[in-house]
DNA sequence: TCATTTTGGTATATTTTTGGACTATTCGAG
DNA sequence: CTCGAATAGTCCAAAAATATACCAAAATGA
């Protein structure tokens, strides 16, 4: 398709192509970009010309020159991709969950099948042995709402729900999170899982997806009585 | 293109080349990675380079090497954000913005301003002079779904909605949508588009998230019905 | 337990690659 | 024509890659 039209590229062109295929993501950041010798080769220029062009994006910040080594990309790609998973507030998450999780309930009575099924019921009794545990407690609890995305077969769904527990995962206010985690909330929301788990086996999606409104009111209210301490 | 050229490849290209293995999940965390002196062989270079490529991943965290026993994976696979929203089907995504979308409503309702509503009622205004024209139309009701993200302060749902929207518009499948776009269906997503923004200003949130589900529901149908033809 | 093998760690001399610098020439538009 | 840009060629020094050898820690198996 990228009919490399043998034009003449000047050196601003040259430093367009190759800032583009940067900020597009094809070269990452640290890969090493062609020696200029062969740049110059494949670009159809002067091995002067692409000089100039690389001399430029580095003076851009895109790329770093080590003499006797190479060109290395010295850019990152989009940071917007990160940087909104990360900087999401505790409360954002919630908002997000709360969007995402009960349709995520309906999909799974749709397209889930046994194994999945059993699967998070497996995760549902070892969660029932964590009461002591808060920590266990909230591995498997991210685990058993991955499954649940899983069972949903959709695989943007799945993604999005990853990165949500990565995010759980991660941060610092999980161990605020896991303060609130006393015995009985756990028992709460073990009670909770098997009632979606049950109303998912009999085929009731607009039960299950209630059911998973409680549960999330249910953590935004520890979240909220933690943020409050 | 993607032809593997037996060229030599450096350090970096190699450190470049696991990188992503382990990016992608090709290899996930704790597999240990072939010796080097195998890795020496299968990338064609000496040891040294392999070396000198393991070194540097390991000072990035991607691989922890253990003198005599090998090189282990130690990193999460990279939430590689293009490839799961980019392969996502168009049915994936109608489930995704059926999960978010009713939700985003509600937020709308909570956490909108009049300056939201007002940016969303002038693309509501845009929308309807476009009823003949499929393209203009698309781009208009795809920042107005943006808009509507926008209006709950959500920086986590904002960036999903943004995403799949870019989705939207890049893929092969919107040319086969344009081609559902007749003038009767943009009138009536006109319609709901209007509505949601009267039970916002209304402030009602329940009433808005169901005139969603409707309007994604119409969008679905004419989906299903594009991929009969 | 103990010997063997495997694997990474280190060192070094040598060759190849690569960017840096300089120059004379060619090309094209104003 | 002139001037700026691109070209083509050369040489240099730094960096990287190679090839080889040997060591020590870990894994393996009898």
């Amino acid at each position: 398709m990228t009919a490399t039209q043998d034009q003449k590229l000047g050196a601003a062109d040259i430093a367009a192509l190759v800032r583009r295929e940067i900020s597009k993501g094809n070269l990452q950041l640290h890969d090493r970009l062609p020696p200029e010798r062969v740049l110059a080769e494949t670009y159809g220029a002067a091995r002067g010309t692409i000089r100039k062009a690389l001399t430029r994006l580095e003076q851009e910040g895109y790329v770093e020159i080590r003499a006797g080594s190479g060109t290395y990309v010295a850019h990152k790609p989009d940071r917007s991709t990160t940087d909104a998973i990360e900087n999401a507030t505790p409360l954002e998450l919630m908002d997000t969950r709360f969007a995402l999780e009960p349709h995520v309930c309906r999909l799974a009575v749709l397209h889930g099948r046994h194994t999945d099924f059993d699967r998070m019921e497996e995760l549902c009794t070892r969660m029932e042995a964590c009461t002591e545990d808060p920590v266990a407690f909230s591995e498997a609890d991210t685990e058993f709402h991955r499954a649940l995305a899983d069972s949903t077969r959709n695989g943007l769904l799945i993604w999005i729900i990853d990165q949500i527990g990565n995010v759980r995962s991660e941060d610092d206010w999980t161990r605020m999170r896991h303060l609130t985690l006393d015995a009985q909330t756990i028992r709460t929301y073990n009670v909770q899982h098997r009632q979606i788990m049950n109303a998912i086996r009999t085929r009731e999606p607009e039960r299950a997806a209630n059911i998973m409104k409680e549960h999330l009111e249910t953590a935004r209210l520890s979240l909220t009585r933690a943020s409050e301490t």
